[in-house]
DNA sequence: CACTGTATATTTCCATTGGAAAGTTATACG
DNA sequence: CGTATAACTTTCCAATGGAAATATACAGTG
């Protein structure tokens, strides 16, 4: 952070430090962020937190309840930039396969980017899945996953859920893959060689025409 | 626990306590996986798990150095269950298919079984995976994710690393499967309906007839 | 403008936790 | 028998999340 510990927005350096805050909510979810993308969950603390915004340990309660409704607020904003990093790219694809190819490197690239966001935003014991805020973000995800799974002839039976079951079928096979990935779980393999990448292995979806 | 708390094996009940445990190392594994099993791992504390015991709360220092030691070597224990969860009904399966299936069932149902030793067992935050004895069971576990796939003809192609990507994208759909499900992610769909099991979704990796 | 209720933030206090350090008891081995 | 070492205990500490009571600012309302 620039100016140093306890500075607050709008307040000049002498001037005495005010009551309010004035943009709390906002600053702790961005100090948040900064810190669990920086040095992991594990070195969050509320009152670490709330020393590098300049407030004391327990104001935290006021906007989130508790460390964990602090970072369900943050798992949120996680979904929304992740859904943003899927569709970044959408635009440029024209076929379906390409769609599907960019959005699946998106999810990937996210994971990757940010293991430790990614990490949370896929923890119950950390999220709050019954969070309103949490709930829509997270379904803002999961519409892209939708969308581009609709285009995709993979299920070819007439059962009401084959759309659902082509849905899972590549959730499942995208998340496993960034999961494994983070965990380390794929790179360390004995020969040394670069793991294949996504779209290495990316099984054979088939595409609809229409 | 039968013996209430302060029982030591070996130790009738009006003899007075002993200082040497004789066994506490496996007694401390016993009841760490027994509360991470029904309690989750945040309810695991040195202090309850050393008083389960019957010893004082800096006692399993001695066998395990620090928690994540502890915690390391109860997830080694998970997959040596898993492999052998994985490997069950192995064995009356003659087709690859079956085999392949029953495997899979496997992962799935372990995962399923024992979801914080699962979770555990997968993360880096957890269990040290430099530690040789937990290497050596994930390794076992892994085995037979490639024994299985070895009979798979998911990837014709002949680049040397074929084999290699054949485990990965099998892996990845079976792991992200369970660990979505675990997650709450599939299951609660909004139609109620029930998810689709992992067979219903398998991808059709091919057999070879050798 | 004064008054008051409510949101925001502080201070103080507490139980719990993992671990460090030093001391105690048993055991193994010469 | 005696001594090194392994196995445990006791004591101490800093860090943490949170509860409770208090202080400060602010937004309406009369």
């Amino acid at each position: 952070m620039f100016p140093p510990e306890r500075y607050q927005s709008g307040m000049s350096q002498t001037e005495t430090k005010r009551y309010h805050h004035g943009d709390l909510r906002n600053a702790l979810l961005r100090a948040g962020m900064e810190i669990i993308e920086r040095d992991g969950l594990a070195r969050l603390s509320l009152r670490a937190l709330a020393a590098a915004v300049g407030v004391s340990h327990t104001a935290p309660k006021n906007h989130f309840g508790s460390m964990k409704g602090l970072v369900t607020a943050i798992g949120a904003q996680g979904f929304r930039k992740f859904a943003a990093e899927m569709r970044n790219g959408l635009t440029q694809a024209s076929t379906r396969k390409e769609r599907l190819h960019a959005a699946t490197l998106g999810y990937v690239r996210f994971a990757q980017g940010h293991p430790e966001l990614f990490k949370i935003m896929f923890s119950p014991d950390h999220c709050d899945r019954e969070d309103t805020a949490f709930k829509d973000a997270a379904q803002e995800s999961y519409r892209v996953l939708i969308e581009i799974s609709e285009g995709l002839a993979w299920d070819k039976s007439e059962a009401p859920n084959a759309q659902k079951r082509t849905e899972i079928m590549l959730w499942s096979f995208v998340h496993g893959y960034a999961t494994l990935l983070n965990a380390g779980r794929i790179d360390d393999r004995a020969d040394g060689a670069p793991p294949p990448g996504i779209l290495d292995i990316m099984p054979d979806f088939g595409y609809l025409d229409r």
